[in-house]
DNA sequence: AGTTCCTGTTGTCGGTTTGTAAGCATAAGA
DNA sequence: TCTTATGCTTACAAACCGACAACAGGAACT
Protein backbone atom coordinates (compact mmCIF):
# COMPACT_ATOMS: atom_id res chain seq x y z
CA UNK A 1 0.00 0.00 0.00
CA UNK A 2 2.55 2.36 0.86
CA UNK A 3 5.77 2.96 -1.30
CA UNK A 4 9.52 2.47 0.23
CA UNK A 5 9.92 6.21 0.27
CA UNK A 6 6.86 6.29 1.95
CA UNK A 7 7.44 3.94 4.75
CA UNK A 8 11.07 5.56 4.89
CA UNK A 9 9.24 8.57 6.01
CA UNK A 10 6.39 7.20 8.10
CA UNK A 11 9.08 5.07 10.14
CA UNK A 12 11.33 8.15 10.60
CA UNK A 13 8.20 10.17 12.13
CA UNK A 14 7.47 7.47 14.28
CA UNK A 15 11.15 6.66 15.47
CA UNK A 16 11.26 10.03 16.43
CA UNK A 17 7.80 10.73 18.06
CA UNK A 18 9.08 7.65 20.25
CA UNK A 19 12.36 8.77 21.14
CA UNK A 20 11.92 12.74 21.14
CA UNK A 21 8.10 12.82 22.18
CA UNK A 22 7.26 15.36 19.38
CA UNK A 23 6.54 14.78 15.68
CA UNK A 24 9.04 16.13 13.41
CA UNK A 25 8.34 19.67 11.53
CA UNK A 26 8.16 19.86 7.76
CA UNK A 27 11.46 21.17 7.67
CA UNK A 28 13.09 18.35 10.09
CA UNK A 29 11.81 16.03 7.65
CA UNK A 30 13.83 17.99 4.79
CA UNK A 31 16.91 18.14 6.76
CA UNK A 32 17.29 14.38 7.60
CA UNK A 33 16.29 13.35 4.05
CA UNK A 34 18.34 16.08 2.58
CA UNK A 35 15.93 17.68 0.54
CA UNK A 36 16.05 20.99 -0.95
CA UNK A 37 12.88 22.22 -0.20
CA UNK A 38 10.40 21.55 2.50
CA UNK A 39 8.00 20.88 -0.25
CA UNK A 40 9.01 17.51 -0.85
CA UNK A 41 8.28 17.06 2.85
CA UNK A 42 4.67 18.08 2.71
CA UNK A 43 3.39 16.71 -0.79
CA UNK A 44 4.85 13.17 1.40
CA UNK A 45 2.96 14.29 4.84
CA UNK A 46 -0.15 14.55 2.46
CA UNK A 47 0.26 11.64 0.63
CA UNK A 48 0.26 9.69 4.07
CA UNK A 49 -2.56 11.35 5.05
CA UNK A 50 -4.52 9.98 1.95
CA UNK A 51 -3.43 6.69 2.89
CA UNK A 52 -5.08 6.85 6.50
CA UNK A 53 -1.72 6.33 8.08
CA UNK A 54 -1.69 9.96 9.93
CA UNK A 55 -3.67 12.43 10.18
CA UNK A 56 -3.27 15.95 10.12
CA UNK A 57 -4.61 19.02 11.39
CA UNK A 58 -5.15 21.90 9.15
CA UNK A 59 -2.29 25.09 10.00
CA UNK A 60 -0.88 24.18 13.20
CA UNK A 61 2.66 23.33 13.80
CA UNK A 62 3.86 19.60 14.49
CA UNK A 63 -0.10 18.48 13.78
CA UNK A 64 0.99 15.01 12.65
CA UNK A 65 -1.53 12.19 14.34
CA UNK A 66 -1.16 8.72 14.58
CA UNK A 67 -4.72 7.11 14.18
CA UNK A 68 -4.04 3.77 15.97
CA UNK A 69 -2.74 5.85 18.75
CA UNK A 70 -5.51 7.71 19.06
CA UNK A 71 -8.00 5.29 19.86
CA UNK A 72 -6.10 4.10 22.38
CA UNK A 73 -6.96 3.50 25.74
CA UNK A 74 -5.17 5.76 28.46
CA UNK A 75 -1.82 3.43 29.68
CA UNK A 76 -0.46 3.19 32.83
CA UNK A 77 2.84 2.18 33.37
CA UNK A 78 3.48 -0.71 36.14
CA UNK A 79 6.71 -0.82 37.94
CA UNK A 80 8.22 -4.82 38.07
CA UNK A 81 9.44 -5.25 41.27
CA UNK A 82 11.67 -9.10 41.83
CA UNK A 83 11.17 -8.88 45.52
CA UNK A 84 9.86 -6.26 47.62
CA UNK A 85 11.49 -5.42 50.99
CA UNK A 86 10.21 -3.73 54.15
CA UNK A 87 9.11 -0.38 53.34
CA UNK A 88 6.76 -1.28 51.11
CA UNK A 89 3.47 0.85 51.42
CA UNK A 90 4.46 3.76 53.24
CA UNK A 91 7.33 5.39 52.49
CA UNK A 92 10.06 5.46 49.89
CA UNK A 93 9.92 3.25 47.10
CA UNK A 94 12.37 0.58 45.70
CA UNK A 95 14.19 1.05 42.51
CA UNK A 96 11.89 -1.36 39.81
CA UNK A 97 13.31 -4.18 38.31
CA UNK A 98 11.27 -3.35 35.19
CA UNK A 99 8.10 -1.97 34.09
CA UNK A 100 4.91 -3.18 32.12
CA UNK A 101 2.90 -0.88 29.82
CA UNK A 102 -0.76 -1.68 29.38
CA UNK A 103 -3.71 0.08 28.86
CA UNK A 104 -6.31 0.94 31.79
CA UNK A 105 -9.02 -1.02 30.23
CA UNK A 106 -7.16 -4.18 30.12
CA UNK A 107 -5.85 -4.20 33.50
CA UNK A 108 -9.46 -4.44 34.55
CA UNK A 109 -10.57 -0.94 35.83
CA UNK A 110 -8.69 0.22 39.12
CA UNK A 111 -9.54 3.61 38.71
CA UNK A 112 -6.68 5.80 40.13
CA UNK A 113 -5.09 3.21 42.70
CA UNK A 114 -1.68 2.71 43.03
CA UNK A 115 -0.57 -0.38 41.49
CA UNK A 116 2.83 -2.17 41.23
CA UNK A 117 3.73 -6.07 39.64
CA UNK A 118 5.17 -9.16 41.02
CA UNK A 119 7.79 -11.48 39.56
CA UNK A 120 6.60 -15.04 40.95
CA UNK A 121 8.93 -17.24 42.33
CA UNK A 122 8.02 -20.96 43.06
CA UNK A 123 5.12 -22.61 42.68
CA UNK A 124 3.17 -21.92 46.12
CA UNK A 125 0.04 -20.54 44.21
CA UNK A 126 -0.33 -23.23 41.71
CA UNK A 127 -3.70 -24.36 42.21
CA UNK A 128 -4.65 -20.95 41.83
CA UNK A 129 -3.51 -21.19 38.18
CA UNK A 130 -0.25 -18.77 39.13
CA UNK A 131 3.41 -19.92 38.04
CA UNK A 132 6.87 -19.13 38.72
CA UNK A 133 7.45 -16.82 36.44
CA UNK A 134 4.06 -15.05 35.87
CA UNK A 135 3.83 -11.15 36.72
CA UNK A 136 1.09 -10.88 38.62
CA UNK A 137 -0.70 -7.07 39.40
CA UNK A 138 -1.40 -5.83 42.79
CA UNK A 139 -3.39 -2.60 44.09
CA UNK A 140 -2.62 -1.19 47.09
CA UNK A 141 -6.12 -1.52 48.80
CA UNK A 142 -7.05 -3.59 52.20
CA UNK A 143 -7.78 -6.81 51.13
CA UNK A 144 -10.85 -8.83 51.15
CA UNK A 145 -11.45 -12.35 51.85
CA UNK A 146 -10.97 -14.70 49.39
CA UNK A 147 -8.66 -11.79 47.49
CA UNK A 148 -4.56 -13.29 46.49
CA UNK A 149 -2.05 -10.58 48.01
CA UNK A 150 1.25 -10.21 48.08
CA UNK A 151 1.99 -10.42 52.38
CA UNK A 152 4.93 -9.07 54.19
CA UNK A 153 7.10 -12.50 56.17
CA UNK A 154 10.06 -12.79 57.53
CA UNK A 155 10.84 -10.06 56.27
CA UNK A 156 9.95 -11.55 52.39
CA UNK A 157 6.91 -10.79 50.03
CA UNK A 158 5.40 -13.52 49.25
CA UNK A 159 2.09 -14.58 47.65
CA UNK A 160 -0.88 -16.29 49.33
CA UNK A 161 -4.61 -16.17 49.41
CA UNK A 162 -6.29 -13.84 52.20
CA UNK A 163 -8.99 -15.71 54.42
CA UNK A 164 -10.62 -14.67 57.43
CA UNK A 165 -11.86 -16.68 60.30
CA UNK A 166 -13.34 -15.62 62.79
CA UNK A 167 -12.79 -12.43 62.43
CA UNK A 168 -9.12 -13.39 62.28
CA UNK A 169 -7.33 -13.14 59.26
CA UNK A 170 -4.84 -15.71 58.08
CA UNK A 171 -2.50 -16.77 54.70
CA UNK A 172 -3.20 -19.94 52.69
CA UNK A 173 -0.62 -21.39 49.99
CA UNK A 174 -2.87 -22.74 46.82
CA UNK A 175 -0.45 -25.84 46.97
CA UNK A 176 -1.25 -28.43 49.34
CA UNK A 177 2.27 -29.23 50.53
CA UNK A 178 2.39 -25.79 51.71
CA UNK A 179 0.99 -25.10 55.42
CA UNK A 180 -1.36 -21.97 56.01
CA UNK A 181 0.17 -19.10 57.86
CA UNK A 182 -1.41 -17.72 60.95
CA UNK A 183 0.45 -14.78 61.99
CA UNK A 184 2.06 -14.30 64.99
CA UNK A 185 1.98 -10.68 65.29
CA UNK A 186 0.26 -8.04 62.69
CA UNK A 187 0.27 -8.89 59.15
CA UNK A 188 1.52 -6.50 56.67
CA UNK A 189 -0.36 -6.56 52.89
CA UNK A 190 1.67 -5.07 50.28
CA UNK A 191 -0.97 -5.18 47.60
CA UNK A 192 -4.23 -7.17 46.20
CA UNK A 193 -4.33 -9.11 43.02
CA UNK A 194 -5.75 -7.71 40.32
CA UNK A 195 -4.19 -9.17 37.39
CA UNK A 196 -1.66 -11.86 35.60
CA UNK A 197 0.26 -11.37 32.84
CA UNK A 198 2.16 -14.38 31.83
CA UNK A 199 4.50 -14.57 29.26
CA UNK A 200 5.69 -17.62 26.98
CA UNK A 201 3.12 -20.65 26.30
CA UNK A 202 2.02 -22.24 29.53
CA UNK A 203 4.60 -25.03 29.93
CA UNK A 204 7.59 -24.66 32.48
CA UNK B 1 3.97 18.69 45.28
CA UNK B 2 2.39 20.69 42.30
CA UNK B 3 -0.44 23.58 43.32
CA UNK B 4 -4.00 22.95 42.26
CA UNK B 5 -3.78 25.52 39.68
CA UNK B 6 -0.90 23.75 38.21
CA UNK B 7 -2.41 20.42 38.42
CA UNK B 8 -5.18 21.80 36.42
CA UNK B 9 -3.09 22.92 33.57
CA UNK B 10 -1.12 19.29 33.55
CA UNK B 11 -4.75 17.72 33.53
CA UNK B 12 -5.52 19.69 30.51
CA UNK B 13 -1.89 19.03 28.82
CA UNK B 14 -2.83 15.56 29.78
CA UNK B 15 -6.22 14.88 28.10
CA UNK B 16 -5.62 16.91 25.14
CA UNK B 17 -2.54 15.32 24.32
CA UNK B 18 -4.77 11.96 24.79
CA UNK B 19 -7.79 13.14 23.02
CA UNK B 20 -6.22 14.84 19.78
CA UNK B 21 -2.76 13.61 19.66
CA UNK B 22 -1.67 16.94 20.00
CA UNK B 23 -0.13 19.17 23.02
CA UNK B 24 -1.99 22.07 23.34
CA UNK B 25 0.51 25.42 22.13
CA UNK B 26 0.71 28.32 24.33
CA UNK B 27 -2.08 30.07 22.92
CA UNK B 28 -4.41 27.34 23.44
CA UNK B 29 -4.00 26.94 26.57
CA UNK B 30 -4.31 30.51 27.16
CA UNK B 31 -7.70 30.06 25.29
CA UNK B 32 -9.13 27.34 27.40
CA UNK B 33 -8.50 28.82 30.91
CA UNK B 34 -9.71 32.41 29.87
CA UNK B 35 -6.53 33.91 30.32
CA UNK B 36 -5.47 37.39 28.98
CA UNK B 37 -1.95 36.82 27.88
CA UNK B 38 0.01 33.51 26.47
CA UNK B 39 2.66 34.73 28.62
CA UNK B 40 0.71 33.05 31.64
CA UNK B 41 0.68 29.60 29.93
CA UNK B 42 4.18 29.73 29.53
CA UNK B 43 5.06 31.22 32.70
CA UNK B 44 3.21 27.97 34.16
CA UNK B 45 4.90 25.19 31.55
CA UNK B 46 7.89 26.98 33.34
CA UNK B 47 6.64 25.41 36.60
CA UNK B 48 5.33 22.47 35.74
CA UNK B 49 9.13 21.67 33.65
CA UNK B 50 11.40 23.18 37.35
CA UNK B 51 8.99 20.62 39.29
CA UNK B 52 9.95 17.94 36.40
CA UNK B 53 6.48 16.38 35.18
CA UNK B 54 6.79 17.86 31.78
CA UNK B 55 10.21 18.89 29.56
CA UNK B 56 9.90 20.66 26.76
CA UNK B 57 12.04 21.42 23.89
CA UNK B 58 13.33 25.26 23.38
CA UNK B 59 12.52 27.15 20.09
CA UNK B 60 10.11 24.24 19.05
CA UNK B 61 6.33 24.28 18.72
CA UNK B 62 4.43 22.13 21.02
CA UNK B 63 6.88 20.75 22.16
CA UNK B 64 6.08 19.27 25.85
CA UNK B 65 7.18 16.02 26.30
CA UNK B 66 5.75 13.78 29.18
CA UNK B 67 9.06 12.14 30.47
CA UNK B 68 6.98 9.14 31.31
CA UNK B 69 5.77 8.15 28.09
CA UNK B 70 9.35 8.65 26.94
CA UNK B 71 11.10 6.02 28.77
CA UNK B 72 8.26 3.47 27.89
CA UNK B 73 8.95 0.73 25.91
CA UNK B 74 7.26 0.49 22.02
CA UNK B 75 3.37 -0.43 22.75
CA UNK B 76 1.94 -2.77 20.52
CA UNK B 77 -2.19 -2.81 20.34
CA UNK B 78 -3.44 -6.46 19.96
CA UNK B 79 -6.86 -6.96 18.48
CA UNK B 80 -9.28 -9.15 20.88
CA UNK B 81 -11.39 -11.54 19.37
CA UNK B 82 -14.17 -13.45 21.23
CA UNK B 83 -14.21 -16.20 17.88
CA UNK B 84 -12.36 -15.67 15.04
CA UNK B 85 -14.05 -16.98 12.11
CA UNK B 86 -13.02 -19.45 9.27
CA UNK B 87 -11.65 -17.06 7.21
CA UNK B 88 -8.53 -16.07 9.64
CA UNK B 89 -5.01 -16.34 8.56
CA UNK B 90 -4.98 -15.40 4.61
CA UNK B 91 -7.45 -12.85 3.59
CA UNK B 92 -9.84 -10.52 5.42
CA UNK B 93 -9.71 -10.28 9.12
CA UNK B 94 -13.03 -9.75 11.15
CA UNK B 95 -13.83 -7.15 13.87
CA UNK B 96 -12.58 -7.34 16.93
CA UNK B 97 -14.05 -6.75 20.47
CA UNK B 98 -11.91 -5.06 22.16
CA UNK B 99 -8.13 -4.14 22.15
CA UNK B 100 -4.86 -4.84 24.40
CA UNK B 101 -2.68 -2.35 24.15
CA UNK B 102 0.61 -4.05 25.49
CA UNK B 103 4.33 -2.77 25.31
CA UNK B 104 6.66 -5.13 22.97
CA UNK B 105 9.15 -6.10 25.99
CA UNK B 106 6.62 -7.30 28.39
CA UNK B 107 4.46 -8.98 25.72
CA UNK B 108 7.72 -11.17 25.38
CA UNK B 109 9.51 -10.00 22.31
CA UNK B 110 7.93 -11.22 19.26
CA UNK B 111 9.82 -8.75 16.49
CA UNK B 112 7.01 -7.65 13.82
CA UNK B 113 4.95 -10.65 14.29
CA UNK B 114 1.40 -10.09 13.77
CA UNK B 115 -0.15 -10.74 16.65
CA UNK B 116 -3.96 -11.18 18.01
CA UNK B 117 -5.70 -12.23 21.62
CA UNK B 118 -8.80 -14.18 22.15
CA UNK B 119 -11.12 -14.96 25.19
CA UNK B 120 -10.86 -18.42 26.31
CA UNK B 121 -13.82 -19.64 27.05
CA UNK B 122 -14.33 -23.08 28.88
CA UNK B 123 -11.77 -24.85 31.14
CA UNK B 124 -10.43 -27.30 28.49
CA UNK B 125 -6.79 -26.02 29.30
CA UNK B 126 -7.01 -26.11 32.54
CA UNK B 127 -4.11 -28.43 33.21
CA UNK B 128 -2.12 -25.52 31.47
CA UNK B 129 -3.12 -23.02 34.10
CA UNK B 130 -5.39 -21.55 31.33
CA UNK B 131 -9.06 -20.48 33.00
CA UNK B 132 -12.45 -19.39 31.25
CA UNK B 133 -11.98 -15.19 30.74
CA UNK B 134 -8.24 -15.16 30.51
CA UNK B 135 -6.94 -13.75 27.38
CA UNK B 136 -4.41 -15.35 25.41
CA UNK B 137 -1.99 -13.50 22.97
CA UNK B 138 -1.45 -15.92 19.82
CA UNK B 139 1.32 -14.95 16.85
CA UNK B 140 0.74 -15.92 13.26
CA UNK B 141 3.23 -18.59 12.62
CA UNK B 142 4.00 -22.07 12.17
CA UNK B 143 3.57 -24.05 15.33
CA UNK B 144 5.87 -26.20 17.00
CA UNK B 145 5.52 -29.36 18.93
CA UNK B 146 3.83 -29.10 22.11
CA UNK B 147 2.89 -25.40 21.33
CA UNK B 148 -0.35 -23.89 22.51
CA UNK B 149 -2.40 -23.32 19.64
CA UNK B 150 -5.64 -21.86 18.39
CA UNK B 151 -6.92 -23.97 15.54
CA UNK B 152 -9.75 -24.21 13.69
CA UNK B 153 -12.39 -27.57 14.06
CA UNK B 154 -15.35 -27.45 13.02
CA UNK B 155 -15.68 -24.41 12.60
CA UNK B 156 -14.78 -22.99 15.49
CA UNK B 157 -12.00 -21.64 17.24
CA UNK B 158 -10.30 -24.22 19.83
CA UNK B 159 -7.38 -23.78 22.18
CA UNK B 160 -5.23 -26.81 22.14
CA UNK B 161 -1.53 -28.39 22.58
CA UNK B 162 -0.21 -28.99 19.65
CA UNK B 163 1.75 -32.28 19.46
CA UNK B 164 3.69 -34.17 16.91
CA UNK B 165 3.33 -37.96 16.90
CA UNK B 166 5.52 -39.61 14.06
CA UNK B 167 5.38 -36.69 12.08
CA UNK B 168 2.00 -36.70 12.63
CA UNK B 169 0.12 -33.37 14.30
CA UNK B 170 -2.47 -33.63 16.71
CA UNK B 171 -4.37 -31.94 19.30
CA UNK B 172 -4.50 -32.13 23.19
CA UNK B 173 -6.88 -30.95 25.26
CA UNK B 174 -5.13 -29.98 28.98
CA UNK B 175 -7.94 -31.75 30.87
CA UNK B 176 -8.27 -35.46 31.49
CA UNK B 177 -12.15 -35.16 30.36
CA UNK B 178 -11.39 -34.13 27.31
CA UNK B 179 -10.42 -36.17 24.39
CA UNK B 180 -7.68 -35.70 22.15
CA UNK B 181 -7.54 -34.98 18.75
CA UNK B 182 -6.72 -36.36 15.31
CA UNK B 183 -7.20 -34.34 12.51
CA UNK B 184 -9.20 -36.00 10.07
CA UNK B 185 -7.86 -33.60 6.85
CA UNK B 186 -6.13 -30.71 7.33
CA UNK B 187 -5.26 -28.91 10.71
CA UNK B 188 -5.78 -25.08 10.49
CA UNK B 189 -3.62 -23.61 12.72
CA UNK B 190 -4.54 -19.94 13.56
CA UNK B 191 -1.89 -19.09 16.16
CA UNK B 192 0.54 -20.19 18.54
CA UNK B 193 0.14 -18.93 22.09
CA UNK B 194 2.79 -16.43 23.64
CA UNK B 195 1.30 -14.15 26.31
CA UNK B 196 -1.35 -14.58 28.56
CA UNK B 197 -2.92 -11.78 30.73
CA UNK B 198 -5.66 -12.58 33.21
CA UNK B 199 -8.12 -9.96 35.06
CA UNK B 200 -8.85 -10.18 38.48
CA UNK B 201 -7.87 -12.57 40.86
CA UNK B 202 -7.26 -16.28 39.93
CA UNK B 203 -10.49 -17.18 41.51
CA UNK B 204 -13.57 -18.13 39.13
C1' DA C 1 9.64 43.67 57.22
C1' DG C 2 11.68 41.43 53.65
C1' DT C 3 11.92 37.71 50.41
C1' DT C 4 10.27 34.26 47.54
C1' DC C 5 6.75 31.86 44.93
C1' DC C 6 2.37 31.74 42.59
C1' DT C 7 -0.65 33.73 39.31
C1' DG C 8 -1.48 36.84 36.56
C1' DT C 9 -1.43 41.50 32.94
C1' DT C 10 0.08 44.45 28.55
C1' DG C 11 2.84 44.82 24.69
C1' DT C 12 6.30 43.56 21.25
C1' DC C 13 9.56 40.86 18.55
C1' DG C 14 11.40 37.32 15.67
C1' DG C 15 12.00 32.64 14.59
C1' DT C 16 9.19 28.56 13.37
C1' DT C 17 5.98 26.28 10.72
C1' DT C 18 2.56 25.46 7.52
C1' DG C 19 0.64 26.61 3.04
C1' DT C 20 0.43 27.67 -1.90
C1' DA C 21 1.78 28.54 -6.77
C1' DA C 22 4.26 26.75 -10.68
C1' DG C 23 7.18 23.56 -12.69
C1' DC C 24 9.92 19.13 -14.01
C1' DA C 25 11.26 14.15 -14.61
C1' DT C 26 10.12 9.32 -14.14
C1' DA C 27 7.39 5.22 -13.63
C1' DA C 28 2.98 2.78 -13.96
C1' DG C 29 -1.50 1.84 -15.55
C1' DA C 30 -5.42 2.36 -19.03
C1' DT D 1 -0.29 6.98 -26.10
C1' DC D 2 -2.53 9.49 -22.82
C1' DT D 3 -3.19 9.98 -17.94
C1' DT D 4 -2.23 9.63 -13.26
C1' DA D 5 0.72 9.06 -9.21
C1' DT D 6 5.32 9.63 -7.33
C1' DG D 7 9.02 12.46 -5.90
C1' DC D 8 11.25 16.24 -6.30
C1' DT D 9 12.68 21.78 -7.11
C1' DT D 10 12.44 27.23 -6.38
C1' DA D 11 10.16 31.08 -4.37
C1' DC D 12 7.11 33.61 -1.51
C1' DA D 13 3.29 34.52 1.83
C1' DA D 14 0.88 34.06 6.08
C1' DA D 15 -0.08 32.20 10.39
C1' DC D 16 1.54 30.21 14.29
C1' DC D 17 4.11 30.21 18.27
C1' DG D 18 7.65 30.82 21.81
C1' DA D 19 10.40 34.33 24.25
C1' DC D 20 11.22 38.49 26.68
C1' DA D 21 10.73 42.89 29.32
C1' DA D 22 8.27 45.06 32.89
C1' DC D 23 4.92 45.13 36.20
C1' DA D 24 1.59 43.78 40.17
C1' DG D 25 -1.28 41.71 43.83
C1' DG D 26 -1.55 38.06 47.20
C1' DA D 27 0.04 34.19 49.92
C1' DA D 28 3.70 31.99 52.60
C1' DC D 29 7.65 31.74 55.04
C1' DT D 30 11.61 33.85 57.69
Amino acid sequence: MLTNRQQELLDFLKERHRTTGIVPSTREIQEYFGFASQTAAVSHLRALERKGVIQRLAGKARAVIFPDELDREEIVDIPVYGQIPAGMGSDAEPEAEGQISLDKTSLGLSPKANVFALKVRGDSMIEAHILSGDFVVLEQRNPRNRDIVAALIDGETTLKRYLVDRNRPYLKAENADYPDLIPARELIIQGVMVALLRQGFGAR
